[in-house]
DNA sequence: ACCTGAACACCGTTCAAGT
DNA sequence: ACCTGAACACCGTTCAAGT
């Protein structure tokens, strides 16, 4: 059943046409798209056979890195000539909601071994937005190691709060809660600050917004202390 | 060919040999160990047939969760006490030279959808250097959220490259990085910046161990400011 | 010359049959 | 009761056969 999906697609298939049906299908499959992406159900949704896929990607690793050119492509470029700092600080934010609207985006490109065109014209950018600001060329090639897959608005978190959360019932997860305290008290002592403003319980209740920007506006205002002392790598770090 | 291998390993399957047979192939994969790793081929490495697995995890989920117990618990705990700067910043070394040995591990964490147990152990442990030292329970809060993966010793970059860099001809990297100076031409500068003091070409010449550390105090001074400053998440972040 | 079905070499896991 | 072989439902990709 549902052997043929929308009438539309019934078009000649071009690279064009399977790079977007790629994004479509990973972005429909939710934050789970990088797992539930494959070949075969890339042709089912294009009512197609696997094999005619391959007139047009050499293979699936050339396919993602042209589903990542795309998602890469989306970010917006800055349009104020203000600072550095601020014009660095919106053109990560703008990384970073294009990377929550393909949360499968994330994945694919950390799984990638090397940039593709499109990162390498963005990482351009952004350290265009560096040197024009006065920085040197030692200090903003360590800023952008030091940012790193930040630069594409990656949150950098250990788990991903903001992802299937189980949400178990209030019950459970009182009880789980409290052995949660018990093993590991600190991390409950921290949990509990978190949930002070936040209505949620243990867990996945804290602000993904606030917690991007608190880390990128820790990096971004060290850099500049760095930048205004004139640090060089062979000064002493600290 | 090569159906038995070692002959140690013809001893009763246990959980415990299970998880360290796993880690064995998964290192002994290298840096792919977290694509090369599966279930029948870690049966196969114990001569076993793959079900016989099943009786010892419930299934590859749990048996990765596991590898990650192994690995989050071979990190060396702080013995001195120093203060909580210098005591984060040992234990986050520390974590990441286990990370450095185990190259698969960084992928596998990332791919759980919680902590485990001995992850959550780390980071209570982290938290209670940060709360000793002195810091507030909504700053550490934050402050981990910053660090982030970086507190397993992630480096967070956007492409590893310590891996398995092509290493070109001469020839084929004079043109390739001819024709990415046109390109890219920012991203140039910055790569030749970073060959002064290295004696490799364009890419993969950088000093991971520098640029981690250079990260890492990039983070630890800014909170160290934030924390004499007094600082609280109601107070402007400027 | 072009397209594609069957096939290959995998994968994680279920399940029933054998001991 | 325990173990395991065959089987299931996948996967990416090759290749030869059909048009």
């Amino acid at each position: 059943m549902a052997e043929e999906r929308r009438g539309a697609e019934r078009a000649p298939l071009s690279r064009e046409r399977v790079l977007h049906a790629a994004v479509a299908l990973a972005d429909a499959s939710g934050a789970s798209g990088a797992e539930a992406f494959s070949m075969r159900r890339l042709a089912q949704e294009l009512g197609v056979v696997p094999m005619a896929l391959y007139k047009h990607v050499a293979n699936k690793e050339e396919l993602l890195d042209g589903m990542v050119d795309m998602v890469v492509g989306e970010i917006a470029r800055p349009t104020t000539s203000a600072d550095w700092k601020s014009a660095v600080r919106q053109q990560i934010l703008s990384a970073r909601s294009v990377l929550l609207h393909h949360r499968w985006a994330a994945r694919v490109i950390e799984s990638r071994t090397g940039p593709t065109p499109a990162v390498l014209a963005y990482l351009d950018s952004v350290i265009g937005t560096f040197r024009d600001g006065g920085l040197s060329a030692d200090l903003t090639h360590h800023v952008m190691h030091a940012l790193g897959s930040r630069l594409l608005g990656f949150s950098q978190e250990l788990f991903d709060t903001g992802g299937a959360a189980p949400t178990p019932s209030p019950a459970t997860a009182g009880a789980a809660a409290a052995d949660l305290a018990r093993a590991y008290p600190r991390v409950a002592e921290i949990a509990a600050a978190a949930a002070h403003d936040m209505d949620s319980a243990v867990g996945g209740g804290c602000d993904d917004q606030f917690e991007f920007e608190f880390a990128l506006d820790l990096l971004l205002d060290g850099i500049e202390r760095l930048h205004h002392r004139g640090w060089t790598s062979t000064s002493p770090s600290t």
